[in-house]
DNA sequence: CGTTGGATTGATATGTTTCAAGTGGAGTGG
DNA sequence: CCACTCCACTTGAAACATATCAATCCAACG
C-alpha cells in the first residue's frame, strides 16, 4: 500500500471519529462550510480546538481567531517552512504528519521533530524556524498569518501562556530525544520510537472510545529512511532492528508501515 | 592546577570585569551589600541584569524582583534540582557552570544542557524539571522562590515574554545538539563543543573590551567524562579527539581543562 | 507483465567502545 | 624536600555495534 493511501486511511479514521462527535456536521473528503450549531463551524469538532492551541481560547476569542485562520493542504514531501527563514504563518496540524529536519553541509540529515495533530508548526515572536518543516504524508494545516496571530498573542492572555506551555513540552521532548541519540542502542531507539507513537496514538484513541488495552496497531507514516534520520541510524539498521524485535516477539509487521505491538509495556522495557 | 582553583580564577576574571563596569561598588571575593548609586545595589553590575532574565524588567519592576531574590552558592558536584521534582526556586546563573543531566536505568548518562552566566535554571508554570541540575564548578545563583516568581510572571508582562524567548533559545540549542548527537563524528562533536564555548565566551568578552580576534583561550570547566556525557561519547574517545585536533594544529592543550584555539573559524569548519 | 521504489538480508569495513596499562601533576605526610 | 598516593588524563590493542556496499525481494502500478 503506498504512502499516500495509508495517510488517507488514517485521515479517514480521524474524520469518522469527528463525525461521531458532531453528528450534524457534513464532513466529506473536503468538508467545506456546512455547519449548523453556531458560528464555530468546523472548529467545534477539530482536534486543535479540543487538545491543541485553540483550546487556550474562550468562545469569543475563538470566533475572532477563526477570522484570520485558513486551512491549507500539503502533498507528501512538500515543504511548509524553509530553514532559517521567517515563515508566513503559524499553524496547527489538523491531520497528517509533519517532520522537522536539519541538514548538514554534506547532506547528512537529522529529523529533529515529528508533528502529529494537534501539534503546532512555526515560530512565534517573529523568529526564524531553524529547520525545514516538510509534509511526511498528506497534511492539512490550519494556518494563522503572523500579522494577526502576533496581535492576538498580545490580546488573549491565555494564548501566550499556552504557547509557553507548548514550547516547554517541545523542549522536554527534545531533551528526551537527546538521551536517545546520545546513549541508546539501535534496538532501544527503534523500540523508543514505537513506544512514543503508541503513547501518542492512545491519547487520541482514548477520547473516542476505550483505550485498546495494552495491545496496539500503529501507523508509522514514515519510510525506513525517515525513521533512520529521526533515530540517528541508517535505514538498513532500522530494518534489522525491526526484524530483531519481531524475532523477539515484541512486534509484528502487518504492512510496510504498519506495526502491531502486542504488549506496549514489554516494548517500553526494551526501549531503555 | 586543580579544578576548584581554575574555577576561582574564572570567577575572579568576571568579578574584575564587574569592578570595571561599576567603579564605585566594593566587590570583594564575597561582595555583600555595599553599593552607592541607588537601591538596585548588586543588580546593577550583574550579568543577569545586563543580559539575562532581569533584563526584561524596568527599574521599578527590578526593585520588586529584588525583594524576593536571594543569592546561593553551590559546591562542585552539588545538586541544584532533582529530576522529576518541582524545584523550590527559579534561578539565574551569576557565576560558574551548571550541567543538566538525564540518567538511564543502568547508569548511562547524557548531559542535556550546560548553563553559563546569565542562563536560567528551573521551570516556570509549576512544572517539574525533567533532569538533574548539578553544579559542575563552584556556582553562584540568584534564586527566586516560586511563589513570588509566578506572581510577578503575571504582573510584569515583559517577564513572561522573556521567559518564552529564553525557552525558544533553549529549544533551538537542543535541536542543534540533536544533530550533533545523531549525525556528527567524534571529531566534529569535540570541535563543535569548543566552537560553542568559544562563541559564548566571546559574547561575554565583547562587552568588556574588544573581541580577541579569531584566537581564543577557553576554560572547559568540565572533566573529560562530563564532556563525553555531553557529546554522547566515552571519555577515552574525547581524549583521542583532543589529541587529533592538536595534531592537526587546530587546538593547543594549555592545561588539563584549558584549550587554546588559534583560529576559531578553522575549527568551526571541522565542526561540520 | 515489466518497471519502480521501498524494504529486507548478507558480507565486509570502519569508527567507537571496551579493556588494560601507563603517565603526570597536585596534594599529603613523613 | 622527597617519596607516596590519588585522580584525572592519555595511549594502545582488541572487541563490538553500526555503517557501508551489494544483492535480492516484494508489492503497487502503469
Amino acid at each position: 500500500m503506498p504512502a499516500g493511501q495509508q495517510a488517507l486511511e488514517a485521515d479517514n479514521r480521524r474524520k469518522n471519529f469527528m463525525r461521531l462527535q458532531n453528528a450534524n456536521s457534513n464532513l466529506g473528503t473536503s468538508s467545506m462550510t456546512l455547519h449548523h450549531e453556531d458560528a464555530l463551524g468546523r472548529c467545534e469538532p477539530c482536534v486543535v480546538r479540543r487538545r491543541g492551541i485553540c483550546n487556550a481560547l474562550i468562545r469569543d476569542e475563538l470566533k475572532q481567531f477563526r477570522t484570520i485562520a485558513g486551512r491549507r493542504t500539503f502533498a507528501p514531501g512538500q515543504h511548509i517552512h524553509l530553514a532559517d527563514e521567517k515563515p508566513e504563518f503559524f499553524a496547527a496540524v489538523v491531520s497528517g504528519v509533519v517532520k522537522l529536519t536539519k541538514v548538514l553541509f554534506d547532506g547528512r540529515q537529522q529529523v529533529v521533530g515529528l508533528l502529529l495533530p494537534p501539534d503546532s508548526v512555526g515560530r512565534a515572536l517573529g523568529r526564524k524556524t531553524p529547520y525545514f518543516a516538510q509534509a511526511a504524508t498528506e497534511v492539512e494545516l490550519c494556518c494563522f498569518p503572523y500579522a494577526g496571530f502576533e496581535r492576538m498573542l498580545d490580546d488573549f492572555p491565555g494564548l501566550k501562556q499556552r504557547l509557553l506551555e507548548q514550547t516547554l513540552d517541545e523542549l522536554d521532548g527534545a531533551l528526551d530525544w537527546m538521551v536517545l541519540l546520545g546513549r541508546k542502542t539501535a534496538e532501544e531507539r527503534v523500540a523508543s520510537l514505537l513506544v512514543m507513537l503508541a503513547t501518542r496514538a492512545s491519547i487520541n484513541d482514548d477520547e473516542g472510545e476505550r483505550a485498546s488495552a495494552c495491545t496496539q496497531t500503529l501507523d508509522l507514516h514514515l519510510k525506513r529512511e525517515e525513521i533512520a534520520d529521526f533515530l540517528g541510524l541508517t535505514y538498513e539498521t532500522v530494518c534489522r532492528q525491526f526484524s530483531m524485535l519481531k524475532k523477539r516477539g515484541l512486534i509484528e509487521l502487518t504492512g510496510r508501515r504498519r506495526v502491531m505491538v502486542p504488549d506496549v509495556a514489554a516494548l517500553a522495557l526494551a526501549a531503555g
